[in-house]
DNA sequence: AACAATAATGAAAAATCGTTCATTTTTATT
DNA sequence: AATAAAAATGAACGATTTTTCATTATTGTT
C-alpha cells in the first residue's frame, strides 16, 4: 500500500513511517501542505493522512484540493484541535476521517484499514494481468491502448476475471454471461471466445484463456 | 433519508428521533438487537445507528450480521466503551464509523453526512425519480418493470440524471455520450432522444426530457 | 402573420453485433 | 492407429442498433 504522510513534525511523521513500513507499506512524507499537493497531483496513493496545521497550505486545504480535482482517494486528517466544528468542516470538506492527537497507533491503523477498505469494495475498476476493465465505462484499457470489446466479449471477459485461477463450465458461463439456463446447441460460447480471444491477441496480451477439454475454460496468467 | 437507529435507551431515542425527523427524515427506532436485525433484513435504510450494548443481541453483533448478509448500507456504532480494542473491533467488523457517548448532536450529524455522502458517490446505482439505473449491469428499472434501453440510449440517460436540473447543451451531450468533438449535421441527438422518451414512455414514465430551445436539454420531473 | 431556425418524427439505410453453420483441429480413450 | 467427443475456426446469416434522411411540428423574432 502507497502511503502519503503530510506532517510537518518531523518526529511524529518519522515514527509514524516507521510503523507502516514494518507492515510492509510504502510511505512517502510532505513536510508542508505544498509538498502534499505536488505529490497528489502525480504520484498513486492508497490512502493520504493529512495534518491539519501545517506550514504554507493546511491540511484541510489539502483535504479540498484533493476533492477539487476530483480524486476520490481516502483522507485522514490528523488534529489537535478537538472542537466539534473543525471535525464537523473536516468532513463536510471531504474527508474520510479524523484522528485527535494524541492517537494510538492502532486505532489509526484501524480507521485506515477501515477506509480503504470500504474505497476498495466499492472500485468500479477490474484488474489482472495488464488488463483493467472500467465496469462503468465498459472499457477494456491495457498500456498499449484500448481493447475494443463488443457488450458481450465485455461480459464474458469480465466473468473470466472475476473468477480468474478457478474452471468456469460452459453451463455456469451460459447462465451468467447469456442468462441461458442450458447450453444451446449452437457453440455460441466457442464463437465469443474465439473472438475475445483474437481482440486480446491483437493487443499482444499474454494468452490467459486455458480451455480445459470436457470441464470449461481457466482464466490464468502464464 | 431511511435512519434505522437501534437503542434501549428510550430518552436517547426519542432525542435523536427528534433531531433527525426535524431534518426531513424517517426514523425508525429499534429497541433491541433483535428488532434490529428483523427490520435490516426487510427494509430498506440509508444508515443505521447501533448501539453497542443493547439487550438480547449487541449492537457489534447485528453489525456482523448486517455484513454477513451482504449488505453494505452505512453503519455507525453508538457506544460508551472507550477502549480502543473495542473501536478497533468495530471498524474491523465492517462498521463505518463509531461515536463515543457522550457525543454533540452536530458531530453524529457530520458523521451520518460522511458516511452516507460516500456510499453514495461509490454507488454503482443511479437513481431519479422511480428510475433506477444499475451501472454495473446496465439495466433500468422502475417499479414498472425493466427499460429495455441500447447501450447509446442508456449512456444518454445516465448523462441526463447526471446532470439533471441543469441545461445540457448538444455539444456537451455529443462530446460525453458520442465522443464526438462537433455535432454532426445529421440530427443523432434528437433521433436518441426520441427513442429514450418513446421507451420512457412506454413505461409510463413522468415526462423528464425537457428541451431548452436553442440551448439543448433540461432533466428534470414535473 | 410571415419567416427562419430549431426540434421532433418516422422510415429506412448503414453499421454492428450475436449467432448459426460447416468444417477443421485437438484431445482423450481404447 | 482408430475413433469419438470436444473445441477452434471462419464465413455468413439473422438480429439489433445507430445513423441518415426527409418531412412535419414547434419556437422565437420581426
Amino acid at each position: 500500500m502507497e502511503i502519503l504522510i503530510a506532517e510537518d513534525d518531523e518526529q511524529i511523521a518519522a515514527s509514524l513511517k516507521k510503523n507502516f513500513t514494518e507492515d510492509g507499506n510504502h510511505v512517502m512524507i510532505a513536510k508542508d501542505g505544498e509538498e502534499a499537493i505536488n505529490f497528489t497531483n502525480s504520484i498513486f496513493f492508497d490512502v493520504v493522512l493529512l495534518d491539519w496545521r501545517m506550514p504554507k497550505v493546511s491540511g484541510i486545504e489539502v483535504c479540498r484540493h484533493i476533492r477539487g480535482s476530483g480524486s476520490k482517494v481516502p483522507i485522514i486528517l490528523l488534529t489537535a484541535l478537538s472542537e466539534i466544528k473543525n471535525k464537523v468542516e473536516a468532513l463536510n470538506l471531504g474527508a474520510d476521517d479524523y484522528v485527535t492527537k494524541p492517537f494510538s497507533i492502532e486505532e489509526l491503523n484501524a480507521r485506515i484499514t477501515a477506509v480503504v477498505r470500504r474505497y476498495q469494495n466499492n472500485s468500479n475498476e477490474l484488474i489482472f494481468s495488464d488488463v483493467s476493465l472500467d465496469l462503468i465505462t465498459r472499457k477494456a484499457q491495457t498500456p498499449r491502448g484500448e481493447i475494443n470489446l463488443t457488450a458481450k466479449e465485455f461480459d464474458l471477459l469480465r466473468y473470466f476475471i472475476i473468477h480468474k485461477g478457478s474452471i468456469m463450465s460452459k453451463e455456469d458461463i451460459c447462465k451468467a454471461v447469456w442468462n441461458l439456463e442450458s447450453v444451446p446447441s449452437t457453440n455460441i460460447i466457442e464463437a465469443t471466445v474465439k473472438n475475445l480471444r483474437k481482440k486480446l491477441e491483437d493487443n499482444n496480451c499474454k494468452s490467459m484463456i486455458k480451455s480445459i477439454y470436457g470441464e470449461g475454460y481457466l482464466f490464468i496468467v502464464e
